[in-house]
DNA sequence: CCTATTTGACCTAC
DNA sequence: GTAGGTCAAATAGG
């Protein structure tokens, strides 16, 4: 029942993806100026992974557009969903370099939100109660039935939703909780990053099949990746099939029982 | 044995 | 008080 190939916290020495730069198009170069005014300090590295994902995504895109003109032409290399999904991937990656880099709290946040179909419902928001610090003064009054550990929700973080027909995103993630929603056909799993612990990463997700189309999957991400620890998995647009394995047991209706089996 | 997932309980925000 | 997010023990699987 593996969410993805397994992932060794050992393979430190993990191989990064070619540094060749390809993005040449005058569209692109426009889009850069923009995205990255000189006085801007993303560094070098992380201006060429972003066009990378950029480049991947406009080729993608421009595949099943062709794809579209002429559904009866050549036989694609992709199908149109899988070219969806790898338009998506490389979007999602561009955004999470961008909101992981040093100036992501000034600017890359109302970046993410302007650039996204379906940007996050709250911005910065102040805890309501005076947040009490980890090791605050507040533990008192909590009950420490089961001695669990006091958490803070993080209704401060950058969050933006997608909507997608996988939800594979190149990173590695752990399934921490599942929930039924509410007036909610279905049933909200809770994803943390894999590396929150060795890497301190606090990027999570949150991912429910759409109401309307159960065929894709609103994706919520909050935070962004620290990790920077983007699978090598990725690749093989395929592997949605793995993610779809262990969200639903099955496809279609009918076998949502694991899913919403967990019910308080 | 180690790591990931499941799932009931706990906790916070509203 | 309730809904939803997180924790962590139990369990499964390699």
């Amino acid at each position: 029942m593996q969410i993805q190939p397994k992932q060794n916290d050992q393979t430190k020495d993990r191989t990064k993806t070619s540094t060749k730069t390809k993005a040449t198009t005058s569209g692109f170069q426009k889009m850069k100026k923009n995205l990255f005014p000189e006085s801007e300090s993303v560094s070098a590295q992380k201006k060429r992974e972003i066009m990378e994902d950029l480049v991947k995504g406009h080729e993608a895109a421009t595949e099943l557009r062709l794809l579209l003109q002429n559904p009866f032409g050549t036989e694609p290399s992709l199908s149109s969903h899988h070219l969806i999904a790898k338009v998506l991937r490389s979007f999602t990656q561009a955004l999470t370099i961008i909101n992981s880099s040093p100036l992501a709290p000034a600017s890359a946040d109302g970046l993410a939100h302007r650039n996204l179909l379906f940007s996050g419902e709250n911005g910065p928001s102040v805890p309501r109660s005076g947040n009490c610090p980890t090791s605050g003064d507040c533990s008192e009054k909590r009950s420490k039935k089961g001695g669990r550990g006091r958490y803070n929700r993080r209704k401060s973080l950058l969050t933006w939703t997608e909507l997608s027909y996988t939800t594979d995103d190149n990173h590695a993630w752990r399934k921490y909780g599942q929930k039924k929603i509410l007036n909610s056909e279905f049933p909200r799993g809770y994803f943390r990053c894999t590396h929150r612990y060795d890497k301190g990463c606090k990027a999570t997700k949150q991912v429910q099949r759409d109401e309307q189309y159960p065929q894709m999957y609103q994706t919520t991400y909050i935070g962004s990746h620290t990790c920077n620890a983007i699978s090598e998995i990725v690749t093989n647009s395929t592997d949605s099939s793995n993610w779809e394995s262990y969200l639903l047991n099955s496809d279609h209706d009918s076998v949502h029982e694991p899913l919403i089996a967990h019910q308080p």
